[in-house]
DNA sequence: ATCATTTGACCCAC
DNA sequence: GTGGGTCAAATGAT
């Protein structure tokens, strides 16, 4: 255990220098010759460590506090969450009427339902194809898009039939940068193999040569107003959020497997990496009156929100405490958390 | 044989 | 009427 704490600690310092040296280097590229494309690598990169040191933070916490997690280091990552893209007001949030609702509606126009965006770079050899987000997916139709350079292709879970899984994504190339795919997820997971999917992601990965390196990025709103964090700016958040390929590195299997149960109940096709821990926090958000933690509108957040049997299926016994509300200049002592 | 993808047609919200 | 979303037959891949 001494030497899994040693190489978390290793990882997060290294992962904290380097975000460091990426802001300098895009401190440096800022001024009139700045080049687009390279400030936003250098905020791909920054976001993506920045995101690795949260996720080292928010395990140890988790697996150490249960999932009562009580270290305010993982609830500053809260800040992140809830980070819909989609606040039209047209959009609806489904609760379990809805769901029934939608069943019974024969129409080949999709209600509007929960849905949120995604912008996903991908650098490398992995443009090609679907990027794998740990859900397995069926292209059903593909259409060219007014004012898009790009088709958009759409997908739906492969466990429709079987299960009755109505999760379904749009997937289109980003106009501006082609590298960008913007993945757009409707509808929740209902399906059972998509929840030990999410966690056989590594495993998978380790096996693919042409291992993508995805970046998830949360879209961010001019409404959304994420205070709690050091980086976060006053004016409007530019993907304040990234994922990096690399999964959570847990030396332990047995850390592995508490993680992965503790998590799966709350699988949501957010990211590839952390999508559990993100929705779950996010049900807490709104199963526990904890709208205060987010200064975000409530259709953003609630859109994100899992299913009610996210709840009722889990092992979580509701004994969170995620109620702490961090200013941006929250000092946190690495050496006392690893200790 | 089975499953996934492609693609034109259809439906419907706007 | 237009454009986006979905269906389903045809086709391809395994």
């Amino acid at each position: 255990m001494e030497k899994v704490k040693a190489l978390e600690k290793k990882k997060l310092i290294n992962e904290l220098t380097q975000g460091r040296e990426f802001v300098n280097q895009l401190k440096n590229q800022l001024g009139p010759l700045a080049s687009p494309q390279e400030c936003d690598l250098l905020l791909g990169k920054i976001l993506c460590t920045l995101e690795k040191s949260l996720s080292i933070l928010n395990l140890k916490a988790l697996l150490e506090g249960g999932i009562n997690a009580s270290s305010t280091s993982s609830c500053s990552s809260i800040s992140f969450l809830g980070n819909n893209n989609n606040n039209s007001p047209k959009s609806e949030v489904l609760d379990s009427s809805g769901d029934q609702l939608d069943k019974n509606m024969v129409s080949k126009k999709r209600k509007k339902s929960q849905q949120w965006t995604n912008q996903i770079s991908i650098s490398g050899s992995g443009l090609e194809g679907p990027h794998d987000d740990g859900y397995n997916w069926r292209k059903y139709g593909q259409k060219d898009i007014l004012g898009a350079n790009h088709p958009r292709a759409y997908y739906r879970c492969t466990h429709k039939n079987t299960q009755g899984c109505l999760a379904i994504k749009q997937v289109q190339r980003s106009d501006g940068n082609s590298s960008i795919l913007e993945v757009t997820y409707k509808g929740r997971h209902s399906c059972k193999v998509a929840q030990s999917d999410i966690f056989s992601l590594e495993k998978r990965q380790k096996h693919n040569k042409k291992q993508e390196q995805a970046m998830v990025i949360f879209n961010s709103t001019p409404n959304h107003k994420v205070e709690n964090f050091s980086i976060t700016t006053k004016e409007e958040v530019f993907t304040p959020f990234s994922f990096p390929p690399t999964p959570l590195n847990l030396e332990n299997i047995e850390e592995t497997k508490l993680f992965s149960d503790s998590m799966a109940p709350f699988a949501s096709p957010i990211t590839s990496e952390l999508p559990s821990y993100l929705s779950m926090l996010t049900n807490q958000k709104e199963e526990f009156g904890m709208d205060h933690i987010l200064h975000s509108s409530d259709s953003d957040l609630t859109e994100l929100i899992s299913t009610p049997t996210s709840i009722s299926n889990s092992t979580f016994d509701g004994d969170w405490d995620l109620s702490v509300d961090f200013e941006s200049n929250v000092t946190f002592d690495i050496e006392e958390f690893f200790n």
